[in-house]
DNA sequence: GCCAACGTTGGC
DNA sequence: GCCAACGTTGGC
């Protein structure tokens, strides 16, 4: 069992909108970083742990405690023309982009980003990194259990 | 809106 | 393969 941190713009796609889909449970769509793609095709499996984080918006950080909830699977908007994911590139027999359904489990009061870089144990957790762009990062099992508490 | 950080692109 | 230019992310 891993554990993850995903991020999602709350105007695209927010905690409340994730709970109120069918099964609690959205595709990670939009995902268009080689890095975090590896981490959903070559990282995760069902049942993974998952950090629902809301970026670049008024109140950052924490939202919910999610799980994985299936395998990778090709991005259906690389293809869609009208989508603002469409990829050119991305061939059908040879997708570029892959995605996972995330299922929220629960909402938790926002941990915003300095409650959790006011706790030194977080300390280390790369989204509190400088820099850090990155949509989806690996979450150590320390860090899950001082924010989950199992 | 600003800007630091970092990924991607493309000329060479 | 190098690296400058450019684009994007995302907090503030």
């Amino acid at each position: 069992m891993n554990y993850w941190l995903m991020k999602s713009e709350p105007t695209e796609c927010s905690v409340d909108d994730a709970i109120a889909a069918p099964k609690a449970t959205v595709p990670w769509v939009g995902v268009r970083n080689y890095q975090a793609r590896n981490f959903m095709r070559d990282g995760m499996r069902p049942g993974d742990g998952v950090l629902f984080y809301h970026s670049s918006c008024a109140e950052p950080g924490i939202v919910g405690i999610a799980r994985v909830a299936s395998e990778a699977y090709p991005d259906p908007t690389q293809f869609d023309r009208k989508s603002p994911y469409f990829d050119p590139a991305s061939k059908r027999e040879e997708p570029r982009w892959q995605l996972v359904d995330v299922q929220v489990l629960r909402k938790i009061p926002t941990l915003t980003l300095p409650e959790l870089r006011a706790r030194p144990e977080l300390a280390e957790m790369l989204v509190l990194r400088k820099g850090n762009r990155l949509s989806i990062t690996p979450v150590e099992p320390r860090h899950w259990k001082a924010i989950v508490g199992k």
